[in-house]
DNA sequence: GTCTATAGAAGGATAGAC
DNA sequence: GTCTATCCTTCTATAGAC
């Protein structure tokens, strides 16, 4: 079984949202890109582009944080799991051009002070990434009130990485901030 | 003298650029917001909207480091400064609805793969930002090898800090990041 | 579920008078 | 520098047949 019109709709959608934002994203760009028929996007999405959006923004945060995880998961311990994190990052970036980093911080930047939905959608992804990493952060041994800490800190580093990176088209802002952040969490290990 | 028509024009282009980043902003609401004549948008910018912009995101991202040089240099050293610029920025946050935080960072996740120009302004503004906080490492005391790497660790913990606190509408993840910059500056200087 | 057609608003940009 | 009027495109969304 190939992938559902619905599922190709969401995907394309994802992927453009990612790349260009919520505001210069087109439903007739979206249908194009997915080779679905127009009427399809209004047929499963009856909220329209708004509909259509959340359900991308919650789809693209689920991937993205098992992508992640999938990273985290694989290395020996911690330190080394966030450093492979950045690193990765970093080289994604690197490849596609600059253009694949996260695949929500542009739309959420743009909606935050101009639709409510959406922006919700955003929050309720980053509080899932956050609620993940402290998770990991726990079970490596660091103290309960350090790892809600370092959780938001490796994320934040990892958008901020990603703003300037791609604004400067350099791996570097990447580097540093993955680097800062293990630091951080090399620190936060009880003696 | 009150502000010239194009000085208006530039200003209200900022405002809705920060706020609601570039594909969302007509060039119609920024001539209504700054009450200038439409046609004298295309009189001071030939190149229309992109020249606009370009104007706008240069202007902005001076006024921006500007204001926060300005906060950086009353602290009596540096890791206070550092303290105040984060603990500034999660005020302003909170007391504008989460609405203003950085003037440019919407606008440049926008354009990084989609509008070399605007692109290649958004890069100029974080190098400069990234200059002046280098330098301000490097009069400190901090080494050299340190002081950049320091200087963009401040940057992108702004930056993602800004993403993740206009999300979820909270002052956590900015107080967060501003708390690990601060340790990381405090552990950079030489015994 | 998908087809064709289209409404109705908003987008950026320009012309020519004054 | 500013006025008014307008061009053409693109936008989201809907209607009704199949």
């Amino acid at each position: 079984m190939g992938t559902s019109t619905r599922e190709r709709i969401v995907d394309a959608s994802a992927i453009l949202l990612r790349r260009q934002g919520y505001a210069a994203t087109g439903v007739k760009q979206i249908v194009a890109e997915a080779e679905a028929p127009f009427s399809s996007l209004y047929h499963f999405f009856p909220g329209g582009k708004d509909e259509l959006t959340a359900a991308a923004i919650r789809s693209s945060g689920r991937i993205f944080q098992e992508l992640v995880e999938a990273v985290f998961d694989a290395a020996p311990d911690v330190l080394s799991g966030v450093r492979d994190c950045f690193a990765g990052a970093a080289e994604t970036l690197r490849q596609t051009g600059y253009a694949d980093a996260c695949p929500i911080a542009t739309v959420a930047l743009e909606v935050a002070s101009t639709n409510e939905l959406l922006r919700q959608a955003t929050a309720e992804v980053f509080d899932s990434w956050i609620a993940a990493a402290t998770e990991r952060f726990l079970a490596a041994g660091i103290p309960e009130t350090s790892a809600r800490e370092l959780a938001i800190t490796t994320i934040t580093s990892l958008e901020g990485g990603f703003v300037l990176s791609r604004a400067l088209r350099s791996t570097e802002p990447l580097a540093v901030a993955g680097a800062a952040v293990a630091s951080a969490v090399a620190a936060a290990f009880p003696d």
